[in-house]
DNA sequence: GAGCACTGC
């Protein structure tokens, strides 16, 4: 043991407080040596009584290299006292004290040994990470031990000061869950932040900073933060050309290079290595030496969009944790500096710290996986950080799809027991659930292997033609892009994953043995499960079949056959990927949707591993969201009413059939409908059937009591739709009448009231009748009536005595008074009142002006 | 002519 360590310090505390209690928050910054020590402390302390001590690690890496290093401290056999536990890899014995797992494993273990009988501590390390398997576990083990194993203990670990909400999470009302903090062990780093924002090209800003690190005479390596392959390949082209009185080794590191290229970073460099990486170097691995970090402050984050089901990946700012994080970087081995690419009063802007996995997830498998523990309401679970209800929503409603869930219920169906056990996402369970019937788990699971790690296939650039080439090889079929990747695999695997062969048809050889791996577990389980037969025989269609079922909620039709552009359901869309196989099926699902900044103004959606399907086996597979109907739609172009038949998926159209026969109140409530949202014009329309629409709401307002029928939207579109009956053509709509038909909608009486109550005209005391209007909206958005207004010369109301009223009496006609000349002066409502008051202040303007006029 | 970080059973 390393009792030099900080960590040290506070072992008493540590031993106390478990000793007591059962839980503990421990925040231990890196270099304290809180991974390696605290495991040891609680054995050697007799914590965990003879049961195991489990120490969850974020990466398999780490739970491997950690686990060989207290082994080595305590100078055993790796696999004896002290083992680990990843996929693929086991090591650990009967006798195994303390075990480093992975994330899956303890889930895993969760769901098939549920109370963990043997485990007598967890530790929960890098929870800062807040992952979305990790923090399903800390729910879960906060569950187990609330219920059926008080005695278990937990301690999280992080390494971040944020320890409050955890220990409040963990805290109960009789026993307050305690926080204990260590020292680290590392050097101070200066941060530096930009004097104002720079508007350049980031990649240009990070090429500048390393030449002032280098020209500034400072030494040590330098690593550069960068959001994804592209800017980190910007970046060093920028930095070649920059000009510094030393050599330097620029070298790129992100998760897609072959082990070999990135051990080139932490390889020891005769020159100055300037390390240009995305955010593996941010947490999942450490390069030693770095004495400057040269800061973005930008990275690609994957979101869920739980509304629409959809992917995303775009650049964000940076949390302020996650840039201390990075900054971390300068000062493992020595005092260095870290170059922020934002201004210090940007830092203030930005968000504290990430947001948890498990709000920004597909929660489907998390979902499924809680049912299996019988806990059916996942939103309402006691979660640190609850995820949002409308992603537990839809999870729960793609698990229904799937037929994992009942449908009324919500209970766990046969399928999805069966599903649960495979170590896949829902939708792939399902696939080989399926293929379980149809004798396609070969084929099905490789799909599912194929997809569980790194891609097998590099992105092509358009200088790697030669690959693109070779790979054509593998795009024999244009049904399914998981066909590509089927061959793909075949093809490493004859080559014995051989990586010059690999290469030279861009597959990654790593990612194909893991494959392997992968498959081979699949298999072995399906094989337990009973869903494997051994007379399998393989069948491409059967397969399609297989992938439709699991991803059937994903069907694409392609809007055309000129771009690449697809409809989806639930109103979404997007873009078939060019690199394809599936170009010319007009349906299809896709099994990857994905959003990404495009550099346009508008986001790009992806859609990608494609697989053509037949409507028939939709039709046969999901008989329930087949919707027939017989739509009659307008045509704009040929200015007339279709009757189709829509065959329809849910929300999207599949097909549509032209139907010879019109039903001829369909075709005229269509040709209103279309009216309405002004594809064409109705000359008879005019301004006398306005009128008598306004009169009649007119009335509708000021004498509600009398129940007449009011022109809304529905009754106006009804009228034409009646008008209409029977007609297709615009021409034939145009030439109708409309009046009769809007005549009945009232009733006979109606009409008759109707004249009197809101007249058309006013009987004038020179027994003139005078003409008047009426707005079209007949009240004011308060709903007050608006009065119809009537146009007079102001000479001519000499003789009225009182202002005309409409409606019995209820609503005055506002008149409009005019000059000789016609035009308008002022309005009144209350032509005595204006004749006293207003007209004397008028008079004289007026009789300078009309002379002529006899003004009283 | 476009376009993609990192993990894990």
């Amino acid at each position: 043991m390393h009792s030099s360590l900080p960590i040290w310090e506070i072992h008493s505390a540590i031993v106390d407080q478990l000793r007591t209690g059962n839980r503990l928050v421990l925040v231990a910054p890196t270099g304290s040596g809180k991974t390696t020590q605290v495991p040891q402390m609680v054995l050697d302390a007799g914590l965990a009584g003879d049961k195991k001590i489990i120490v969850l690690q974020p990466r398999r890496v780490a739970a491997r290299t950690v686990a060989a290093r207290v082994a080595w401290e305590r100078k055993g056999k790796l696999g004896d006292e002290v083992g680990y536990q990843i996929r693929f890899d086991d090591h650990t014995s009967l006798g195994t004290r303390i075990c480093f797992v992975t994330e899956g494993i303890l889930l895993r273990w969760l769901q098939e040994n549920r109370n963990l009988p043997d485990i007598g501590m967890i530790l929960f390390d890098e929870f800062h990470e807040r992952n979305l398997l990790s923090d399903v576990a800390l729910a879960l083990v906060k569950h187990l031990q609330g219920t059926q194993r008080p005695d278990l203990k937990m301690v999280v670990m992080s390494a971040t000061l944020d320890a409050e909400p955890v220990a409040d999470y963990l805290s109960t009302d009789k026993q307050p869950c305690p926080i204990l903090i260590s020292e680290g062990q590392s050097f101070p780093v200066e941060v530096r932040y930009l004097i104002s924002h720079d508007e350049r090209p980031i990649t240009d800003q990070a090429a500048e900073a390393v030449e002032a690190i280098v020209n500034s005479g400072e030494p040590g390596d330098i690593l550069v933060f960068m959001p994804g392959v592209g800017e980190i390949h910007s970046t060093i082209n920028a930095s070649r050309s920059v000009r510094t009185n030393e050599r330097l080794a620029f070298i790129p590191l992100h998760g897609e290079l072959q082990p070999e290229e990135q051990d080139l970073a932490f390889a020891p460099n005769p020159l100055r290595k300037v390390v240009v990486s995305t955010n593996v170097a941010e947490t999942s691995v450490t390069i030693d030496g770095i004495r400057h970090v040269v800061d973005s402050g930008i990275a690609r984050i994957a979101r869920y969009d739980s509304e629409r089901g959809i992917g995303t990946l775009g650049i964000e700012e940076i949390s302020r944790a996650s840039a201390d994080q990075r900054k971390g970087r300068a000062g493992r081995t020595a005092p260095g500096t870290c170059h922020r690419l934002w201004t210090e009063s940007g830092h203030l802007n930005r968000p504290e710290r990430n947001t948890p996995e498990i709000q920004r997830s597909d929660l489907a498998e998390v979902v499924l996986l809680l049912h299996s523990l019988h806990i059916r309401k996942a939103a309402a679970f006691d979660w640190l950080d609850k995820p949002d209800a409308q992603a537990v929503e839809r999870a729960e409603n793609l698990l229904r799809m799937l037929g994992a869930l009942d449908e009324s219920t919500g209970e766990l169906t046969d399928i999805g027991h069966r599903m649960r056990r495979l170590p896949m996402h829902p939708r792939y369970s399902r696939m080989l659930v399926e293929a379980a019937k149809l004798g396609s788990v070969r084929s099905a699971g490789l799909c599912a292997a194929l997809v569980s790690g790194r891609d097998l296939l590099q992105r092509l650039r358009r200088e790697d033609k030669h690959i693109s080439e070779a790979r054509e090889l593998f795009e024999a079929s244009q049904e399914s892009d998981f066909f590509t990747l089927m061959r793909a695999y075949q093809f490493a695997k004859k080559n014995n994953f051989g990586i010059e062969t690999c290469r030279r048809y861009g597959i990654n050889a790593q990612s194909a043995r893991q494959v392997e791996q992968t498959y081979d577990q699949i298999l072995q389980i399906a094989e337990q499960q009973k869903l494997l037969k051994p007379d399998e025989q393989s069948d491409d269609t059967a397969l399609l079949r297989c992938i439709m079922a699991g991803f059937i909620d994903q069907l694409c039709i392609r809007r055309d056959s000129g771009s690449l552009e697809c409809d989806l359901t639930e109103g979404r869309h997007g873009t078939l990927m060019r690199e394809s196989v599936v170009q010319n099926a007009p349906l299809f699902v896709t099994a990857s949707i994905r959003e990404v900044p495009s550099r346009g103004s508008e986001n790009l959606t992806l859609l990608g591993l494609a697989s053509a399907v037949k409507r028939e086996w939709i039709e046969q597979m999901f008989p329930q969201h087949i919707k027939v109907q017989v739509e009659h739609l307008f045509d704009r172009t040929h200015k007339r009413v279709a009757a189709v038949k829509l065959i329809r998926f849910c929300d999207l159209v599949m097909a549509h059939e032209h139907q010879r026969d019109l039903d001829p109140t369909a075709s005229g409530r269509s040709l209103a409908d279309a009216y309405r949202k002004d594809y064409f014009e109705l000359p008879l329309f005019n301004h006398e059937l306005k009128q008598f629409i306004a009169r009649v709401n007119l009335v509708c307002a000021v004498l509600p009591e009398l129940e007449f029928p009011p022109f809304d939207e529905k009754a106006i579109t009804d009228c034409l739709s009646r008008a209409f009956a029977g007609m297709s053509l615009v021409k034939e709509a145009q030439a109708t009448h409309l009046k009769e038909e809007f005549s009945r909608h009232l009733a006979r009486e109606q009409l008759g009231w109707l004249d009197e109550l809101a007249p058309l005209t006013i009987s004038w005391p020179d027994d003139r009748k005078l003409k008047l209007q009426y707005p079209e909206e007949a009240t004011t958005k308060g709903g007050d009536p608006i009065a119809p207004e009537l146009q007079v010369k102001l000479h001519e109301c000499f003789a009225l005595k009182e202002q005309p009223l409409i409606c019995e009496g209820k609503l005055p006609v506002r008149l409009w008074l005019c000059a000789p000349d016609g035009k308008r002066i002022e309005s009144t409502l209350n032509w005595p009142t204006f004749k006293t008051t207003s007209y004397p202040k008028l008079k004289s303007t007026l009789q300078q002006k009309y002379p002529r006029v006899n003004w009283l």
